[in-house]
DNA sequence: GTGGGGCTTCCCATTGTGGGAAGGTCAATG
DNA sequence: CATTGACCTTCCCACAATGGGAAGCCCCAC
């Protein structure tokens, strides 16, 4: 099976698959005479795998330590476990940034006419900053999607 | 005031000051004979401005549409909230990918026993796929925290 | 033998942010 | 006045994960 095959059954575009494969996330893919990437149904599911983890919002690092302890036949659950919640814990507190933002903002809003004059709480909240030091963070990319 | 003043003053770093001159969101600055930026309470205010605007989650790019409006004296509020409330629907969005993510992931581990075994529910999971087709996004960077 | 589609590698852009090097400046102290 | 240390300048690099696209080779079907 070529990379696009591989692609396609997978849900990892080519894309992704050779920046795994030159990361060292995945072992080098085994390569016809003419020198492209061929692909078992194993190697398939460890692509599977990595999708899946990207998905619950493991990063590649982080899929790396899932791979390695998929692997281990002689893994502890524990790490696993460990894992997991850690990442939850991560998760969490991010939605908790992101929801006080969003709280912020929606009572800034409910308190503005949202006519055509130009006075607006909402930009006096920014300009004086009655919101608080929160120190939150920003930056979380909208996913550019690559399609399923 | 030199930049490092104007970065304390304000709560943005000196390298993101000179990103954003460089990227056009803030006028080039004046300079000192020796070629030293240099800044006045205004652009401070400006600069505060800009950080709460990153505090609330907005790109650049919407500071910028933010910052146009803020100096638009002939501005309809009603612009200003459509913004916010957009932005709330941005990160409301946001919140409910990453919940699922979490909620997945916290089930996932309550059925892991945890132990010394390796038996895993967790990783059967990914691998197998059984938390359905959310095509959930990742990405999210967390904060370098530029410490304020 | 030719066309179209797939594959290869390589480089670039994205979004904000920081790190660091090489060099100029400035203020204070000896 | 000279040195020192803190500050400023520009320029380049890195990150994380992903896509876009170009130039060129390959393979199969017709």
């Amino acid at each position: 099976m070529n990379i696009g095959q591989a692609a396609k059954a997978s849900g990892v575009s080519a894309k992704m698959i050779r920046y795994y494969e030159q990361t060292g996330l995945v072992s080098p893919a085994a390569r016809s005479g003419a020198g492209y990437r061929t692909y078992a149904e194993k190697d398939v599911h460890t692509l599977r795998f990595i999708r899946r983890a990207r998905d619950l919002g493991f990063s590649v690092e982080g899929i790396a330590e899932l791979l390695a302890l998929w692997r281990d036949r002689t893994r502890h659950s524990a790490d696993v476990k460990d894992m997991a919640l850690g990442h939850v814990a991560v998760l969490r507190k991010k939605i908790t940034e992101l929801e006080a933002m969003a709280q912020t903002l929606q009572s800034l809003a409910s308190c503005c006419a949202g006519d055509e004059r130009p006075d607006c709480p909402i930009l006096k909240d920014i300009e004086d900053g009655t919101d608080g030091p929160a120190r939150a963070p920003h930056r979380f990319g909208l996913l550019p999607d690559g399609g399923a």
